[in-house]
DNA sequence: CCATCTGTTCTAATACTATTATAACAGAAA
DNA sequence: TTTCTGTTATAATAGTATTAGAACAGATGG
């Protein structure tokens, strides 16, 4: 049993949640290299939403490389492998831009911001 | 003349392209406080887009309180009350959280996602 | 081997968002 | 008073998100 909660009515789409919402039990630990994800079907009816959008989360977490689907078997937890590192890499630069730039404008320190991000890691890392 | 350019293909809508590049502005101080923005017809004309799409942009700035609307008359740069801190600072960590997570996740260390936060705090502020 | 489970693929419908195009309106500005 | 401004309205198009239902074929386990 996963423990994941969707907000069907917020403004972020629900197969994006999901994403987050793994990539995140994987932050923690608390999804590990190898770990099997449950399949669309059971998961879809866990979470009371439909097989194709769990399905396109799963996809969008192969994307980036984060599991790895094995046709018409399952999807896992997959390592990252190390020379992938710049391809990753450019992607987080390009998604921490634009919110490091807002925090600028609003008056936060350096120092404020990379509290916020320890902060952050702290959470994520922490127990 | 603002040197703005955006990518039509993008998968980011246009209007949060150009929200984007304005704050971005802001935070390197090519706009500052009381600075007045382009009407949406200019700019949209500059820009080759309709000008809905800008006046869209400008809401979602005036919704983050990064601008002043002023009916009939145009727009500003507005400073940052002091007193909606704890409001912006809620909307920066919901944003920085899932990046944070995806960091941990593609194996970066917390010194490795510091020195990505400085580097692009020091872009934005240097020059 | 066989029944079941798996992801895959397809069609289809609905709702919403993004973008563009026109047009008209009323207040602001020069 | 003419021109510029944001505002509002309607409409069309394209794309995305979500759901539904069904069929297919490879994988799995008894």
């Amino acid at each position: 049993m996963m423990l994941i909660r969707i907000e069907p009515d917020s403004e972020i789409p629900i197969y994006l949640q999901l994403t987050h919402e793994l990539i995140e039990l994987m932050a923690r630990g608390k999804l590990k290299d190898g770990d099997p994800l449950p399949s669309v079907r059971s998961f879809a009816a866990d979470l009371g939403v439909n097989m194709h959008t769990v399905n396109k989360a799963y996809h969008e977490l192969e994307r980036k490389q984060f599991i790895q689907i094995i046709p018409k078997s399952g999807a896992i937890v997959s390592s990252i492998s190390n020379d992938m590192a710049q391809f990753h890499h450019e992607r987080i630069t390009t998604a921490l831009q634009p919110v490091i730039a807002e925090a600028l404008v609003i008056g936060m320190s350096d120092r404020e911001i990379k509290a916020v991000v320890s902060s952050i890691m702290k959470d994520l890392r922490g127990e």
